[in-house]
RNA sequence: GCGGGUGUGGCGGAAUGGUAGACGCCGGGGACUUAAAAUCCCCUGAGCUUUGCUCGUGCGGGUUCGAGUCCCGCCACCCGCACCA
């Protein structure tokens, strides 16, 4: 081998057009080795590649080409979120059309993607803004539709006047819209739903047996989809009507003081036809966000209707109340409120000086404890409560469904938290909802042989609204069913449907339908799927939905689409900021230069202020583009920047010493590489040893996705080799670091292999053999504690009797000192850990 | 507000209830060099009366021979909250 640096400028490109052209990463399914479909979840194409998604991706990359090394048909591949509302953005901002903007950025980051060598099976690349995309998401839609899975109904939008245009949560700010300005308004529109309800106990079940996913995303979808089990029962109100209310706590039905329901709910509907104050009210209620987020943190607020509701058991006159807290979409959209035992009742009452009875309390001694400060939702004992007093709250709630439900008037009901999906967007850069709507025949689906429906190219986004809807000739058809005159559907599918089955068209893309049943089979469910915390509810919870929804309808067998999930940290930097007046400007990092205790700004040699350490973000500017680094260090130093030092599932920051770091490891590798020596021969056990360990170890921890400890494992391993006298022993740890390398930095171990006259490339070669009998030591530190303290260690033979090490701990002149003569009331043993004695 | 998470040296972090700080970064000292870069070697939690001792894993309690790890109560920050992806 010659002395010659190593260049990742030229190395990098050599080794990519290599893997490229003998297709090493082509998934072969008809291959007889075991299956091994590794994802991480596929990018919106925004135009650069961000350097969590380098992150992500690297993560990825190492497990599947691990995967090959150990004997694996690895199934990698990489498509694109390539619907939604930036392109829409861009378009009206620089009068682009959303498609070409979207295609060329696909473009450009897909060569950021090569750039960082990454062992994909681009022949699978998928992009969801193109028809031979949509276009089976249409027919795999209208096959749901006919399964009954979905239906229209109407819901609320954020709706601008302004733009004349529907607004996502994000672009509301402050209750107005962020282009306008104008005040938000909220509409009902017709809309489309998917019935994910239908599958809320299948969905909650299946949670159970994920578990190859983290028990934080587990718990978090079992919340979110918040089953509860409670009673529904009717109120009789003083205006004659009844007024069904759902509550999770029947037991504290003594507890009631008042009862409220939602501004939409139709009693205040009606209450607000006859009361202009009433009215003033619910539209009050109107303004202001939709989320939920907004609406618990709003102030509680309410409006006496002056109706009044009878209590079941008591008979007492409850007034009833229109409140801003109170949702429709839950439960019946009344509450009985109890506010001794639920905050927001308790708030409520508060603010309007309501009763608050105590019906729990720690002991029936406590019945008349006055409250402290707040309601107490705990469990404990029934009191103040007739027939329910002294009882369990359990057995209470057992018992008023008993007594209700004997009296006719309601039952136990199980209520969840999950809502239906609502899919529809009235936006053009979205899937087209195939279906066409005709005044003879209402709402008729597009016949198969019609699709795919595509989006018309020509539209412009200079007038606001939705350019489907105003497009001249798009949206008329004629009905399929009568011929008649009829409409197209104008709506487009949430992008969230895109992501729920693309993993699905990975295994097979045949032209004439969604994807291939036998190739689906072969390779899902997915082995280790990769992507963000973010995504913990909605696009896991929505795809596990498809994935469940198509096989009730006989598409596929896999019901769960992900084996083992892993959610990786983001990657964060530092920011660089001066205040100017009451604004606070920030600084990108090139423009600055950083020195161990300050950060000066390039341009004025003038200090700037080093801010913590956040997400990053084009608004704070602390962001790094992963061409500049890579043009920079390569591939490879980037790649093992992304796996060092933090945990994968934790946020990783960015820094400049860091990524100079790795660069510096990879030449010092590149050195190591050229030390093989043929003359030198000759054992050297402690290195074999620590050379098997370390192979054993990476293994564990990339199989764990610990790549951090494989990281600090493959140092100590270089420092050991470095120190060792030339030996066959050192010859061998030298190749079996180009292979343990081979997943982590793929273009540096490809270089080695080739100058070590390997042959082949090395990411085809095996991982490492791993021999046993050279993983156990023969001799292990044994600490010696007194009183719980370290005192001393010595080395002892590996099993070494309790009585031996007792001895030799106490023969410590250390220990002794410690001990300083008193009487030795025990010991403790832990074979090949420690000693601890007690006195 | 609700749900979920995180917290260990100057920094990122390691540690089946058993030697806290592996490994990396920063910093300091030295070697090589006319010099610098690169490279290599050593040191690097705090304090003290320094053969050693004491303190130390966000804060306050507890369990244990022994707690970063388990339990109870707090604090701070981060993620999600259904039309961002």
């Amino acid at each position: 081998m010659s002395g010659q640096a190593f260049d990742p400028s030229q190395a990098d490109g050599r080794w990519q057009r290599a893997w490229d052209e003998a297709q090493t990463f082509a998934a072969n399914s008809n291959s007889a080795k075991p299956k091994s479909y590794v994802l991480e979840m596929f990018p919106y194409p925004s135009g650069r590649i961000h350097i969590g998604h380098v992150r992500n991706y690297t993560m990825g990359d190492v497990l599947a080409r691990y995967k090959r090394m150990t004997g694996h048909e690895v199934l990698h591949p990489m498509g694109w979120d390539a619907f939604g509302m930036p392109a829409e953005n861009a378009a009206m901002e620089k009068g682009v059309h959303p498609g070409g903007w979207t295609r060329e950025n696909i473009a450009n980051m897909k060569a950021q993607l090569k750039r960082l060598g990454f062992a994909l099976d681009w022949s699978r690349e998928l992009a969801t803004c193109e028809p031979d995309y949509y276009g089976h998401e249409q027919a795999l839609f209208l096959k749901l539709y006919e399964a009954g899975l979905v239906y229209r109904k109407q819901a609320e939008v954020n709706w601008d006047p302004v733009d004349m245009t529907v607004l996502a949560n994000e672009q509301v700010i402050d209750g107005k819209g962020w282009r306008s300005g104008a005040e938000v308004q909220k509409r009902k529109l017709n809309q489309w739903f998917l019935k994910i309800t239908d599958f809320a106990e299948d969905l909650l079940e299946g949670l159970g047996a994920l578990e190859g996913w983290p028990d934080k995303v587990r718990l978090m979808q079992e919340n979110w989809i918040g089953k509860s089990t409670g009673l529904e029962f009717s109120f009789d109100l003083s205006n004659g009507d009844k007024l069904p209310v759902y509550t999770t706590r029947p037991d504290t039905i003594f507890g009631a003081s008042f009862v409220a329901v939602a501004a939409d709910h139709p009693v205040a509907q009606a209450v607000a036809a006859h009361s202009d104050e009433a009215k003033a009210f619910v539209e009050l209620c109107k303004k202001g966000g939709t989320t939920a987020a907004e609406l618990e943190t709003a102030e509680k607020l309410g409006f006496d209707t002056g109706i009044t509701a009878k209590h079941p058991f008591t008979g007492a006159e409850l007034p009833v109340f229109i409140a801003n807290f109170v949702l429709m979409d839950y439960g019946t959209g009344a509450i009985m409120a109890v506010p001794g035992h639920d905050q927001r009742d308790f708030e409520f009452a508060t603010k309007y000086g309501l009763p608050i009875p105590r019906v729990v309390a720690a002991t029936i001694e406590e019945a008349d404890k006055p409250f402290a400060g707040e309601a107490e939702n705990g469990d404990g004992v029934i009191v103040n409560s007739d027939f329910l007093t002294g009882m369990s709250v359990d057995d209470a709630k057992a018992e008023v469904i008993r007594r209700i439900e004997a009296e006719g008037r309601g039952s136990g009901k199980t209520v969840w938290r999950l809502r239906d999906w609502g899919v529809s967007r009235q936006r053009y850069w979205g899937t087209p909802i195939p279906f066409i709507h005709c005044e003879a025949c209402g709402v008729v689906p597009v016949p198969e042989d019609q699709l795919p429906v595509t989006l018309p190219e020509d539209v412009d986004f200079k007038t606001p609204g939705n350019p489907l809807l105003r497009h001249p000739t798009w949206k008329h058809v004629d009905c399929p069913e009568c011929g008649g005159k009829a409409e197209r559907e104008t709506d487009t599918l949430d992008t969230f449907v895109d992501s729920s089955w693309y993993f699905l068209r990975f295994a097979s893309q045949p032209g004439d339908k969604p994807f291939d049943a036998a190739e689906v089979a072969k390779w899902l469910p997915v082995e280790q799927y990769i992507g963000g915390i973010e995504h913990a509810i909605l696009h896991l919870l929505y795809a596990r939905f498809w994935t469940r929804a198509l096989a009730h309808i006989g598409m596929i067998e896999v019901k769960e689409p992900f084996a083992s999930l892993f959610t990786q940290g983001m990657v964060t930097h530092e920011t660089y900021s001066r205040r100017d007046g009451e604004r606070v400007v920030y600084y990108a990092p090139e423009e600055i230069s950083r020195e161990a205790e300050r950060a000066l700004l390039t341009a004025d040699g003038g200090e700037v202020e080093i801010g913590r350490v956040v997400k990053m973000s084009k608004s704070k500017k602390n962001v790094v583009d992963p061409d500049t680094i890579i043009a920079k260090y390569g591939a490879d130093a980037v790649r093992w920047f992304m796996l060092s030092d933090s945990p994968p599932e934790r946020d990783l920051p960015w820094s400049e010493a860091g990524i100079e770091g790795c660069s510096r490891f990879v030449h010092r590798l590149w050195r190591l590489f050229g030390q093989l020596d043929a003359q030198a021969n000759g054992e050297d056990k402690a290195l074999t040893r620590k050379t098997h360990q370390t192979i054993a170890a990476v293994g564990d921890d990339v199989t764990a996705l610990a790549f951090n400890k494989g990281v600090a494992r493959i140092y100590e391993l270089t420092s050991a080799v470095e120190k060792a006298q030339p030996s066959a022993s050192r010859n061998e740890a030298i190749r079996t670091l180009a292979l343990l390398l081979a997943p982590m930095m793929p273009h540096l171990a490809e270089e080695a292999w080739h100058a070590m006259d390997e042959g082949g490339l090395i990411a085809d070669a095996a991982w490492p053999a791993v021999d046993p009998a050279l993983l156990v030591e023969d001799e292990v530190t044994i600490a010696i504690q007194h009183k719980g303290k370290l005192r001393d260690t010595l080395t002892a033979p590996k099993g070494a009797a309790k009585e031996l090490l007792e001895e030799m701990a106490l023969a410590s002149e250390k220990v002794q000192r410690s001990l300083d003569g008193a009487p030795v009331r025990k010991i403790i043993v832990v074979p090949d850990r420690l000693v601890n004695i007690v006195t």
